[in-house]
RNA sequence: CGGGGCGUAGCGCAGUCUGGUUUAGCGCACCUGCCUUGGGCGCAGGGGGUCGGAGGUUCGAAUCCUCUCGCCCCGACCA
């Protein structure tokens, strides 16, 4: 491809409405346009990296025996109400009618179609197992997209199913999965951590992400070096770190105007972690309250699969509810229900005394109150694996793929059933499993670029390697850049042309920003001697090469 | 949806607080010519704006007021 050819218009200047760095670079570097809030055009060099992702998604994907079909991204919406998400998923949907006013949506996920298309198709016990995939858009109304292409409203999705007759089956399938996405994230150059998560919305029981470390990612792994264990912070399980056992006996003390932990903390000298946070909280079913650690955070998610959706007390509920004024609460002789970090069972306490301006010292949990003990705290940099004890980390990280265990949560309400070896109708045992390529190329991004731009991974760059005639003008220079695109292409290599006339500061600067990985650079000077300069992006090594041995050396 | 920020030329910005010497300005990009050719050259000339939109206040509005639309960030939410 020749770059004067191209539509390829790099930004001189960091466009004011970026923040992230692969978003930034993606815009400068002239990959990708915004129409509006998390819609993007992709350009030239975009849809090349996205073909190049697409590619290896395929690869990969039939290499495990999936095939490749396709589905509307309008659906009607019965489908989607015999499953209950029609009610249960909310203003994320994009919901239309059609012109004889039935109701339909935006496919954001296709669990449902792929089901009854399963429910259609599928009769046998010989007919499985069944892995289908697709790689198409998927429309979602986010409530806010956000870090350029990684939160959009519009998004390509390779996604697949699998479907088989028993658990045994989807064991496998699932593992298939796995091992295939590692394979993808390694062949895109990735760094990139499986991890436990939360099926969430999904349902099912297990699901793994597939988790790209990067500053701009949303979310957050727990990972313990020691034993290996990984999981996202939704649902990691951590230990605190260990407190000696206070031998308190209890007593209540004066804390005037003393709220807050770190306030009582310091009037009483007492160090936060042996304190007790109680945090009144309004779910749907009355009030709750939760009770943590003082040197803990409580985590909205796991509370929220214990008690529902909940929000937390204002001021003047908490003083109806347990009659004293937030900042004096303790868990002690509480009608309410009462959730505790299950970390809590052990040990001695401070809390508050449930009197105005007054704490109370020498808590013994089970004694002086008793709970539902659950795991509700943030797992925090510090605490202690819950499985081998040694201290963990948190990484902020991009999710870019992954892998649920569905069981017969689409295939019973969508009567997808098959006939066993006895004739006997049994429901579909189905796994779903996601990867994002924008996210991929986003990720590649954050995790390979310099001051000057994009380091792609060879893998998935828009080009293998560019060529840099530095003056146009001189016969020499052109001809040989000529020839040297031509017998590159003839290789099968991709290969872009910079025959701009353009100095060779710019040439260098876009060569760079864009990021292909292998820069041929043709100078006057070195080319009197029959020489070329082969640059590698990454380590800006410049190695000068005889003009007739380009070819072999790349 | 709550909080914050921002909309002025293709891009990045100043001007807005304190209305009028600004005919709305600067840098880059763009067009013409010359020059130059190894890291976003140099010189000269030039084109491009309903100041997001609507309404209002005023002799006079980019600037003040009201409404509205859009985008970004934090939070809530999130297959």
């Amino acid at each position: 491809m020749r770059f004067s050819k191209m539509l390829i218009p790099t930004l001189r200047e960091i466009p004011a409405d970026a923040e992230a760095i692969s978003h930034i670079l993606m815009v400068r570097a002239g990959y990708v346009r915004q129409l509006a809030a998390g819609l993007y055009i992709y350009l030239p060099l975009g849809l090349s990296i996205m073909r190049k992702i697409t590619r290896i998604l395929r690869d990969e994907m039939d290499a495990i025996g999936a095939q490749e079909i396709a589905l509307p991204a309008l659906h009607p919406a019965e489908i989607w109400q015999e499953t209950g998400r029609w009610s249960v998923i909310g203003e994320e949907m994009f919901r239309l009618k059609d012109r004889t006013g039935r109701d339909m949506c935006l496919g954001m996920t296709h669990e449902e179609i792929m089901t009854w298309l399963a429910q259609k198709e599928i009769r046998s016990y010989r007919d499985l197992p069944q892995v289908w995939y697709q790689i198409q858009t998927k429309l979602r109304d986010e409530a806010r997209p956000k870090s350029g292409v990684l939160r959009t409203r519009e998004f390509l999705m390779k996604d697949s199913y699998s479907f088989d007759a028993d658990e045994e089956g989807l064991e496998k399938n699932y593992q298939l999965h796995a091992d295939a996405y590692h394979k993808i994230f390694s062949r895109c150059g990735l760094n990139f951590y499986m991890v436990q998560s939360d099926p969430g919305m999904m349902g099912g029981a297990v699901s793994h992400e597939f988790m790209a470390p990067s500053p701009s990612g949303e979310d957050e792994i727990v990972l313990c070096d020691s034993c290996g264990y990984a999981a996202n912070v939704e649902l990691a399980l951590s230990n605190p770190k260990k407190i000696e056992r206070k031998d308190w006996a209890f007593e209540e003390v004066h804390t005037p105007e003393k709220r807050t932990v770190a306030e009582v903390s310091n009037f009483l000298k007492i160090n936060p972690e042996y304190f007790l946070k109680s945090l009144l909280l309004i779910s749907e079913k009355g009030p709750v309250l939760a009770v943590v650690r003082g040197d803990q955070e409580m985590h909205e998610k796991k509370m929220n699969r214990i008690i529902g959706a909940h929000r937390p007390a204002q001021k003047q509920e908490v003083k109806d509810v347990l009659g004293v004024e937030a900042g004096f609460i303790g868990p002690m002789n509480q009608k309410i229900r009462i959730v505790a970090d299950i970390s809590l069972q052990e040990g001695v306490y401070a809390s508050g005394a449930n009197k105005q301006h007054y704490h109370a010292k020498g808590i013994r949990p089970g004694k002086d109150f008793t709970a539902e003990w659950h795991d509700i705290t943030i797992a925090k940099e510090g605490d202690l694996c819950a499985g081998c004890n040694a201290p963990i980390r948190i990484e902020k990280v991009i999710e870019i793929g992954n892998i649920f265990k569905l069981g017969t949560k689409y295939s019973v309400p969508l009567n997808a059933f098959y006939l066993d070896e006895k004739g006997q109708e049994i429901p579909l045992i189905m796994g779903s499993y996601g990867i994002g390529p924008a996210r991929i190329a986003a990720a590649a991004i954050e995790q390979n670029h310099d001051k000057d731009g994009i380091i792609w991974p060879k893998s998935i760059a828009p080009f293998d390697v560019v060529i840099l005639p530095l003056n146009m003008n001189d016969a020499k220079t052109v001809e040989t850049a000529e020839t040297l695109y031509n017998d590159l292409n003839g290789k099968g290599l991709d290969v872009l042309l910079d025959d701009r006339d353009e100095r060779a500061g710019v040439k260098f600067k876009d060569a760079d920003l864009i990021g292909i990985p292998v820069q041929i650079v043709i100078g006057e000077k070195n080319l009197k001697d029959g020489l070329v300069e082969i640059k590698d992006r990454k380590t800006k090594e410049i190695q000068k090469v005889k003009v007739e041995e380009i070819v072999e050396k790349l």
